[in-house]
DNA sequence: ATCCCTTATGAAACCGGTTTCATAAGCCGT
DNA sequence: ACGGCTTATGAAACCGGTTTCATAAGGGAT
């Protein structure tokens, strides 16, 4: 006698509860279709089998996976834990489970990724990541646009893909606004890597709050959203000519890094100088001083992308091309009036 | 003129290319076997037509999907960011994408999701999560142990489970060493939440080191893991009647939270009290203070375990029940010897 | 020239479900 | 008793690949 291999197919089930191979399915898909003597057979043959669908089987013939990919360029970043969480809960709630793609710094690994959706293993996509797979004007990057994708936090350069977000240039604005009613009229910026479309909304948002204000802007140090880079940026700034009575990071990791920079150096935050992050993630609000920042709807902002993506999938068309969703000014301790310690002119 | 719908297919390349089905499927998986020319004209064909493999269709007739699941308790933990870079990375060179599971706090999701391993639908599973999926004894708990399956960070009470992580015992004995190394004789303890396999052995391990040194454990406020829990934990350690001049948290998170919350309490760190962390998260070196810890190999606790669990799948059997990673010391400034402002019998 | 072996290709079975279409049984009205 | 309609079930086609087995062509060795 010949042990079998593997798990119980329907054929099995069918045959212990004395049915046809159909019957079956529909026990799985169509219940209510069948007798409550047949189905209880069923019920108790699959038991006694441990059956269990295989997925594969079934998306090949349904032509749809029931997941979804998402791509972010780190998973390391704290930003995405909540948005993940709110794209993780919206999912399954659509009874549909999650791909993470991590596409690092490797651009072609989006590419990658991306073949997936053609393939037919995932049923739609949400892009974290600026980078658009495919080149554009190809062939290929023309049917990922036919596809359920939405860009989620971050704009892509191709205007039929949904957005949700936040308005990151109003934000910008706001922090300088926010720096100019407290006196503040030397401002630095530390800003994200240059070919990122975040990093550019932000910055040109910054610097038009504080021509609006009359605010000197006096420079921008490059991050790459990193502590470390934050670190280096406040390094940077310190040498500076002429010093700023106050800096926006343009996230809350370099923020961190530059506020810690700046107390190794003897600058005292938000004394000498003071610091705005972006984001608000948690270590924001427990930092010595804590952060003074932008606060992203997270959460929101994950949930509403599922939705989005769920609505193409389903056909729904949302004739929505864009969903924005409002930011929040959290003060915290790491920002303060324009001291006596400081001048209007800084310290030249 | 119907036009076609859907992405093209194997078949539609190989007329086009003027061969058969077959010889489509075998230049995707073996190209070495067909000629020259042959697969030039299936190239030619398949780019013509934007051809992918459907791997639905793949991973019904090869039973793999070339997938891995990840079961964790928490995206949003930091901890976790560098272990699945690693597992990523691992993934990748092998071949495989991730499928993540973020578990939460509904322990029946992790049945839901472990049900993939039986439908064919991953390959693997790495559990990040001391919980695993059903009950013990019951029949699909039995199945998942023949599974190609591997414990990350948390033992979990299967011992049929390779496991992959620290000893971390000797890791919570070595925390109460080094404090009783700088002099500390009076300890306290922030706890995980009880039912977690860590929180004992860090504690357990903990107080046998206190123990060994002749240091008195006054007692353990239990937390979540959380930054607010930390925080909480804290204010309670501060109404004990005997103060404790060390604290060992049993993550950097809860530590953090610590510290910002004795710092709001007046309270100097390290001057009057120390503080240990576990993880060496990014930002327990950039707080003020920067957090003295253990640091777990977080990236290559990740590599190995998707080695382990890719041995398993391919039926390499590794007879390797398991891999014990070396845990390291990382002294910063939220730990001081005992100082003068403090005595070996506290404040009392 | 004959036989054997290798190499390139094709026909058909197969993976495990879903779905369409057909059929049998049961019920109703006339 | 009979035609028409609904309900429960089954047979077979189908999804899009992979794999086994067969076959034809080409190349030495004898």
């Amino acid at each position: 006698m010949r042990g079998k291999v593997g798990p119980a197919t329907m054929r099995e089930v069918a045959e212990r509860a004395g049915v046809a191979l159909t019957t079956v399915s529909r026990a799985f898909s169509n219940p209510d279709k069948l007798s409550p003597d047949t189905l209880r057979r069923i019920a108790d043959a699959s038991a006694e089998l441990q059956y269990t669908v295989n997925l594969s089987a079934r998306s090949l013939r349904k032509r749809s996976s029931g997941m979804l990919l998402v791509l972010l360029p780190d998973i390391g970043n704290p930003f995405f834990s909540l948005v993940l969480k709110g794209i993780e809960e919206g999912a399954r709630e659509g009874g549909r489970v999650l791909l993470i793609g991590d596409t690092g710094s490797d651009a072609t690994l989006a590419d990658a990724y991306a073949g997936q959706l053609d393939a037919g293993t995932v049923d739609g996509m949400i892009l974290i990541d600026g980078r658009v797979p495919f080149p554009h004007g190809s062939p290929a990057r023309a049917r990922l646009m036919r596809a359920p994708v939405v860009a989620l936090s971050e704009h892509v350069d191709d205007p039929s893909i949904p957005f949700v977000g936040i308005d990151n240039r109003a934000a910008g604005r706001d922090v300088a606004h926010l720096l100019a009613d407290l006196g503040h009229r030397r401002l630095g910026h530390i800003a994200g890597p240059a070919a990122n479309g975040l990093t550019t909304l932000r910055e040109q948002g910054f610097a038009e709050g504080a021509r609006e204000r009359g605010c000197d802007l006096l420079g921008t140090a490059t991050g790459d959203w990193s502590i470390g880079s934050g670190q280096a940026a406040a390094a940077d700034i310190l040498s500076w000519p002429h010093r700023p009575t106050a800096i926006f990071a343009a996230n809350d990791e370099m923020a961190i890094g530059a506020v810690h920079a700046l107390a190794a150096a003897g600058v005292s935050v938000p004394g000498e100088l003071s610091v705005v992050g972006f984001d608000d993630i948690d270590f924001a609000a427990v930092g010595s001083p804590a952060l003074t920042t932008i606060r992203q709807p997270r959460f929101a902002m994950g949930r509403a992308a599922v939705e989005a993506v769920t609505a193409r999938i389903e056909g729904r068309t949302t004739a929505e091309p864009a969903r924005i969703l409002p930011f929040e000014r959290v003060m915290r301790a790491s920002t303060g009036p324009l001291g006596s310690g400081q001048t209007a002119a800084g310290r030249g």
